[in-house]
DNA sequence: TAACCATCCTGTTAGC
DNA sequence: TGCTAACAGGATGGTT
């Protein structure tokens, strides 16, 4: 599933191509991945056709490609199974819910495939609003409720850890909270619980400022080695996150691993259901502590 | 206000 | 072999 690392690597990897670039036409194979799109199919072609994209940002899982005049964006959601493919101007891909094709001065014609298996993903067109806290930064109305992400230089250490100190909640409920903090999905969140021996149910309020300063240095470091992984996943042609269930997969150490050694104590680790998901830990180093 | 849960979705895979 | 059912989980909106 894409989280933060995955979403970077296809930002990353769509910048050069898309910024500058003309949209020549939009093609809607399926309005259901236009669900977040305040209008019907034939508003989100007009306002899209014929601008200019500027740039390619993204925060938390949310990438957006901001287009010209300043006022707006097209913002991308991957969801669980959606992938931003470029592509030259034949190539088809399976499963493609909506097609732009894009004309860059150096790139050529291009074509951008949102393929999504699940429809989980959207795109929309969204008003950029300015944040509170960075004097010129804008991002759009749909992702403002949105925590920076711990890779952002403006994150706000102090006071995650002052709101995960208001929580009664689970830690890992709480680091799947957007709003409070954004990009973790339920890899990494399993992960960097793992890494910093914290069980999944520990009420947020139960941790040390320690604790709780090892937890935020994990994440940033399974964030970085996912996406120090992925990085290369791009080449001129085209961009492909379906890497995503694939690169980083040899390196978990929890998620995915029920019954297997944990590689710190060889005790087998353990999958229980969590918010109509799955938890994954080792009941031995992650133990629940009572408060 | 915080906590929690149902809902949306379908290709793949496991099981019969 | 062919069919069916279970499975995966991010964001949202509603209820408690």
């Amino acid at each position: 599933m894409p989280e933060l690392p995955e979403v970077e690597v296809v930002r990353a990897g769509l910048a050069p191509a898309v910024t500058g670039s003309v949209v020549a036409s939009v093609t809607v194979f399926d309005e259901r991945s236009l669900r977040r799109h305040d209008g019907p199919s034939e508003d989100f072609i007009d306002r899209l056709t014929g601008r200019t994209i500027v740039a390619a940002s993204r925060r938390g899982k949310f990438m957006w490609l901001p287009l010209d005049g300043g006022a707006e964006a097209l913002v991308v959601h991957l969801g669980m199974s959606g992938q931003v493919l470029l592509r030259d101007r034949i190539t088809d891909d399976k499963l493609t819910r909506i097609r732009l094709e894009i004309l860059h001065e150096d790139h050529g014609d291009l074509r951008l495939n949102f393929v999504d298996q699940r429809i989980f993903g959207s795109m929309s067109i969204v008003p950029l609003v300015p944040t509170p806290d960075v004097a010129g930064e804008h991002v759009p109305t749909q992702v403002s409720h949105i925590a920076r992400d711990p890779l952002d230089p403006h994150f706000d250490e102090k006071l995650f850890f002052a709101r995960l100190g208001t929580r009664n909640s689970g830690i890992k409920r709480a680091l799947l909270d957007q709003s409070l903090i954004s990009g973790i999905g339920n890899i990494y969140a399993d992960e960097s619980l793992w890494a910093s021996k914290i069980h999944y149910e520990q009420p947020a309020l139960s941790l040390s400022l320690a604790k709780k300063k090892l937890l935020l240095a994990e994440v940033r470091a399974v964030l970085a080695k996912a996406l120090g992984e992925g990085g290369t996943s791009f080449d001129a042609q085209y961009v492909n996150v379906n890497g995503a269930s694939g690169y980083f997969s040899h390196s978990l150490n929890a998620y995915g691993q029920q019954g297997k050694p944990c590689p710190r104590c060889g005790r087998p680790i353990v999958r229980e259901q969590f918010m109509n998901r799955g938890s994954h830990f080792c009941p031995w180093c992650q133990r629940l502590k009572l408060v």
